[in-house]
RNA sequence: GGGCGGCUAGCUCAGUGGGAGAGCGCUACAUUGACACUGUAGAGGUCAGAAGUUCAAUCCUUCUGCCGCCCACCA
């Protein structure tokens, strides 16, 4: 029979070719978009919002592609699955970012103006939006387009609105006077998480502060002596003897001359430095604190610039109170006007000269740093909105407690708990631009409207204080404000809507563990508030991102890898998607990137698709798509695969299902390559296969794309659109379904001792070294036959002439354990040695084991049990390499 | 100072209370009805160290040592 025509395929898969041409497909269909359907289980990943500063990046394979494979697995399931997409305005980020562009062309944010710098954000917006969702289509992302998300769309800036509005409203919105972090570079107050710690040497510099009344005084230990213009008391522990008799009296500062109280507070550690600390609450967290329990004044003496100042006053710190030090002022003028980097240098020096600096350490701190810019943080007071954290943070806390959300991995939290119970109040106003305008205006007085827009804050005007003259507050909300509000803002909240009813709360959140507390507890506290339940049932915590050497990726240190340049165009989509996957472990919070993952998918990639041109080009054809054939024909080997198949789904199908997606990628790896191909492939070649084969490999190509889809989304489609099949494309079609999958436990056990036969048989051709284009001789029962199949895939996978000898009683198995090699009697005789010394030292073991009273005593009686089976196995085939031995000729 | 994770072959990592695994790299051979982006075979490990629990520990417990991360007010 001529086989039909078929279209030649090409040799090898090529991933830039197919990738975007498929994906362009699916964009076309509409595959990814759905509908709320109360008919089917929602199951619903709010897409955590990239910035728009840039494309995609590392930890976007990481975060991104499991909720691809999430959502793709649970709509082949059937379910009402979507990943709702969307993007950050990142005002800071963005912000930064765009001033420095503008700086290029010697502009300013200033020089520009309030409206002409937002338009051109809004400009960057697009073109920077657009980049990364091409980096997402390139990568097989597949949300629901459709339905994408920015923070500062006008639906969701509404929803912002709101929520600040009626957080005022109850109390929980406030305005006040507290010690923030100052970026002096961005010109912003910047939240806690955005600033972070970086180790760097300086000193610890000694200096002493004279009593008032002559005596010694004290030493103090400092890392920041600029910062003692604006001391206003030192501190030491109410134990500590040495300085128990200065408690009560005053010391004076050097050079310029005020006198200070020491006082006693408990967050003294006297075992540091000198014992004793300078106390400035304007420039410090901790001094902040001694300061508001002690009551003391609160001068700064740095501004917004970084530079030293006359001191500037709290604005609610009273005349008298201001007094003592507006007296000092002058003298400090000397050292007004400097950054307050070389204000340090000037000031040490200056102590130096005047006798009062003791010693100079050397000395390792961590210096705050902000997160945009790099800048060193300066703590300052400064009067700033505020979210009132406890109140939120006390419902999350006990919703935790009864097990919502539910984390994975479970110790993430804890994290999140400890986040929770530690709270503290946020600071929500940011200097920038770029950003949710905050809904506040001021009368001339300086009173305080909220309102939902401008013409409700001149009605509330008019009525509270009689005229509607208002000023808008300039500054902005802090963009995880509006990224708290997420997975509800993105439905339509606060309008009621069926994507709410239906999609809210979300099935699974995946993100990382950085912004557990940052992002995560804040998405949690808001939804519960505003919507009253917890945003989503799960969390999924994905591994961070990091080099070979555990070092973080970045661009300074040159180990960092842009994925949209050095591995989809050289691995595929696919490729780096597999990679990704395969280098997940459950509870690993670090992934060390290799980049050898992505070559093996890639060859993994092009394995199976020749596997597929094998297929096609059988020459009695394919059947159409499932058709399996009549049991009763099925070979050996067929059921072998068959039964392999079903466990491999079984896994993949476990695996999605819990997360474990490292596990699912190593066993369809695992399949694939050498169950499938290796093995598999290799035995439809033998004779007696051919009635069934094609029909088998084009239904476990079919079964196992689909169990491999939600991974590597184009050449599982690719093959599947090559194969028979039923449907438009693979995206829809069903996840294998286990029942139809037919298991055959006993003759795949045959199979299986027609490998382990195949394996030695192969190993003698090489120990004897037979060349692989040569056919070995080979021996087998002549009862043995008499099994369907079995000789010839002996015969055609060691690559054997098969000659038989009288004998070979038992099972199938031990029959064909039975198959010998034919070779000269001296490598024979050695190989039947070896192998006997090899089965005596094993049945010694067990034997042993067995001979040792408790263990048979003691342990689990299916375990003693197979371990008598293990030695009545290897004393057959003692027995049987004896008897050959025994056999030869000499 | 607390907390967490890791330590298994040269590299990156799986894994299991009962005979140590994969990929890459290395060695040798090979162009076999799809595939050299391939196949076959091989070398390579006191499973970080110590103690304990157990009939049995690479796996469980404790301690120690490194490596990394998170949180915290050591100036």
């Amino acid at each position: 029979m001529t086989p039909p025509e078929r279209p030649e395929l090409p040799k090898t898969y090529d991933p830039a070719e197919v990738e975007p041409r498929l994906y362009a497909r699916w964009l076309e269909s509409g595959v990814f978009h759905d509908e709320p359907d109360p008919a089917r289980p929602p199951f619903i990943i709010s897409m955590p919002p990239p910035n728009i500063t840039g494309r995609a990046h590392i930890g976007h394979g990481s975060t991104y592609t499991p909720q691809d494979v999430l959502t793709r697995y649970h709509r082949m399931l059937g379910q009402n699955a979507d990943w709702l997409p969307g993007q950050d305005h990142a005002a800071i980020a963005t912000e930064t970012v765009l001033v420095r562009e503008i700086a290029k062309e010697g502009a300013t944010r200033e020089s520009l103006g309030r409206d002409e710098f937002l338009a051109r954000a809004w400009r960057w917006r697009e073109q920077y939006g657009g980049e990364i969702n091409e980096s997402f289509q390139r990568l097989g992302f597949g949300p629901d387009w459709d339905r994408e998300r920015f923070t500062m769309d006008t639906g969701l800036s509404a929803a912002v609105t709101k929520v600040f509005v009626d957080l005022y409203n109850d109390g929980l919105v406030y305005r006040g006077t507290r010690l923030v972090n100052w970026d002096p570079e961005a010109q912003s107050t910047l939240s806690d998480a955005e600033v972070e710690d970086e180790e760097s040497d300086t000193f610890l510099w000694h200096i002493r502060y004279l009593a008032e009344n002559g005596g010694d005084g004290l030493v103090i230990a400092t890392t920041r002596p600029e910062t003692y213009l604006a001391d206003v008391a030192v501190a030491v522990h109410p134990d500590d003897e040495r300085y128990r008799h200065l408690i009560g009296k005053n010391v004076v500062l050097p050079i310029i001359g005020r006198a200070i109280p020491v006082i006693a507070d408990d967050s003294v550690e006297p075992a540091f430095g000198t014992g004793a600390v300078k106390v400035t609450p304007a420039h410090d967290a901790t001094d902040y604190e001694i300061g508001q329990r002690h009551h003391l004044p609160m001068p700064t003496v740095i501004d917004y610039d970084g530079r030293v100042a006359a001191p500037i006053w709290r604005y609610d710190e009273t005349p008298e109170r201001r007094a003592p030090i507006d007296a000092q002022a002058e003298k400090m003028h000397a050292y007004a006007g400097f950054d307050r980097f070389e204000a340090r240098k000037r000031i040490v020096d200056d102590l130096r000269v005047t006798g009062s600096l003791v010693e100079e350490k050397p000395y390792r701190t961590t210096l705050p740093l902000s997160s945009r810019t790099r800048a060193v943080i300066e703590p300052l007071l400064s009067l700033q909105w505020f979210v009132k954290m406890q109140p939120l943070a006390q419902p999350a806390i006990e919703a935790y407690r009864a097990g919502a959300p539910r984390f994975v991995p479970e110790r993430f939290g804890r994290t999140y708990a400890a986040g929770l119970e530690q709270i503290r109040d946020w600071n929500i106003s940011r200097q920038v631009w770029w950003g949710h305008q905050l809904p506040v205006w001021y009368t001339p007085n300086d009173d305080v409207v909220v309102a939902h827009d401008e013409a409700e804050a001149k009605r509330i005007a008019r009525e509270r204080y009689g005229s509607d003259e208002l000023r808008r507050d300039p500054d902005t909300l802090d963009t995880w404000f509006s990224s708290g509000l997420w997975p509800f803002s993105i439905l339509g909240w606060p309008e009621r809507t069926p994507e709410l009813d239906h999609w809210y709360p979300n099935q699974v959140m995946v993100t990382s563990r950085d912004i557990i507390f940052l992002w995560v507890s804040r998405m949690v506290m808001l939804g519960l508030r505003f919507v009253g339940k917890i945003p989503f049932e799960t969390v999924f915590i994905t591994p961070l991102v990091f080099d070979l050497h555990g070092r973080k990726m970045s661009k300074s240190l040159g180990n960092a890898i842009d994925p949209m340049v050095d591995l989809v165009p050289k691995y595929g989509a696919d490729g780096t998607r597999f990679s990704f996957l395969r280098q997940m472990r459950l509870e690993s919070q670090e992934l060390r990137f290799d980049e050898r993952y992505c070559d093996e998918a890639k060859r993994f990639a092009t394995k199976l698709w020749n596997a597929l041109r094998y297929t096609c080009a059988l020459p009695e054809g394919l059947p159409g798509a499932a058709v399996l054939p009549p049991r009763e024909k099925l070979t050996v080997a067929d059921k072998w695969i068959l039964t392999e198949l079903r466990a491999c789904a079984e896994t993949v199908t476990h695996a999605y299902d819990g997360f474990a997606f490292g596990v699912a990628a190593d066993a369809l790896l695992q399949f694939g390559w050498y169950t499938f191909c290796d093995w598999y492939v290799e035995a439809t070649k033998a004779e007696g296969q051919q009635e069934t084969r094609g029909a088998v490999l084009s239904f476990v190509l079919n079964t196992f794309v689909r169990a491999m889809h939600p991974i590597a989304p184009f050449v599982t489609e690719e093959i599947w659109q090559t194969l028979p099949h039923d449907g438009a494309t693979i995206v829809t079609a069903s996840w294998p379904d286990l029942a139809e999958i037919p298991s055959f436990a006993e003759d795949a056990a045959v199979f299986g001792a027609v490998i382990e036969k195949v394996e030695q048989l192969r190993n003698a051709r090489s120990e004897w070294a037979i060349a692989p284009k040569d056919w070995m001789r080979v021996e087998v029962p002549a009862s043995l036959s008499a099994e369907r199949g079995i000789v010839e895939s002996i015969a055609t996978l060691a690559r054997a002439h098969v000659s038989t000898y009288d004998g070979g009683d038992g099972s199938v198995r031990d029959r064909i354990l039975a198959v010998r090699a034919v070779a000269d009697s001296a490598k024979l005789r050695e190989r039947y040695t070896r192998e006997i010394a090899r089965l005596e030292s094993e049945v010694a073991r067990s034997e042993k084991k067995l001979a040792n009273e408790s263990f048979v005593a003691k342990a689990s009686p299916d375990v003693v049990a197979a371990e008598r089976a293990k030695l009545e196995e290897y004393r057959r085939e003692l027995a049987r390499n004896r008897t050959a031995l025994d056999g030869l000729a000499d």
